[in-house]
DNA sequence: ACAAATTTGTTCTATATGGAACAATAATTA
DNA sequence: TAATTATTGTTCCATATAGAACAAATTTGT
């Protein structure tokens, strides 16, 4: 006998849902982006707030604390713990701010950066895995539109 | 004197991360999806697994709690402690199944629909202001292609 | 028909997370 | 200059969350 269930098909809330655009970016972050968080976890050991020094450091040589804070909009405690988890596994090293002594500036290290390259190589496959059902064409428009809508968010105040 | 970091723009992260777009729809869930869903537990004092019990229900007449575990992709010990707080706030019914002793069906009470109404015209509110940014045009190829990646991601293996 | 495997809902447990408060420092205002 | 306000990084604490294991019921395979 077939499963009592096997007819349902869950995709329907999307278009019944009352706020359908938002609510499908909301489901394609929980279902695509978080098990990557997750993956990275457990490959590799961080946490995402970790994880997001190493990104932000590979691309900016030198934040403080709240810069990073600022740029993922993650939490201040957040990023701090994740500070000194990094600095006791090597991967980022800091330096206190001689011009203002309330705050270090942070750097990536040599193992940092390699431990960057291996995350963000396995990142950018997920990438295209999740991407691979749009034509080019069509990710090209995407592109122009998340990123419109992304930097209209970082406008947002916290 | 100006501020010492006032000139660094913290969304030069957006072009120079190896992947952009899922960075983009991270940041993006991040910074207006997640903060709605806190403003919900504030508003009206339902944690996320609670509130996707209303809106699964208000849209199919009858689920059980691994139902709406599958349509929103959370697990199922989250959606089994809010299905009892619901119950004890009035805003499910739960009729055990004569067919399966092992499950139950989820149905919203009245009081529950309210429920419903009240947070998805905040909800809905929420989506405009996100999506004013974009053109009509714009939101239409928008909805278009997370329509698509959203379908895609719903037919991942979790 | 019977053993093995699967499914549902649950409890227990560990942990990631974010809010609040705090001390130290710096910036602003009077 | 002195007093107030703001900022940075931190610790403490409460809680949302997900994994693992479990019992009961059902389905599958031989």
């Amino acid at each position: 006998m077939a499963r009592k269930n096997e007819s349902l098909d869950y995709s329907n809330i999307f278009e019944a849902v009352e706020f359908p655009d938002a609510y499908k970016v909301s489901y394609l972050a929980n279902a695509i982006v978080f098990p990557t968080y997750e993956d990275v976890r457990k490959d590799f050991g961080l946490v995402r707030a970790e994880y997001h020094l190493l990104l932000c450091l590979a691309h900016y040589s030198e934040l403080t604390a709240q810069d990073v804070a600022r740029i993922t909009r993650r939490p201040r405690n957040s990023i701090s713990r994740a500070v000194h988890r990094m600095l006791d596994l090597g991967f980022l090293k800091r330096v206190p701010d001689p011009d203002d002594a309330r705050q270090a500036k942070l750097q990536i290290t040599r193992e940092g950066k390699i431990m960057h390259q291996k995350i963000s190589a396995y990142l950018v496959d997920r990438e295209a895995e999740i991407f691979s059902v749009l034509s080019d064409t069509e990710r090209e428009s995407f592109r122009e539109l998340i990123r419109k809508l992304a930097n209209f968010a970082s406008t947002l105040k916290r």
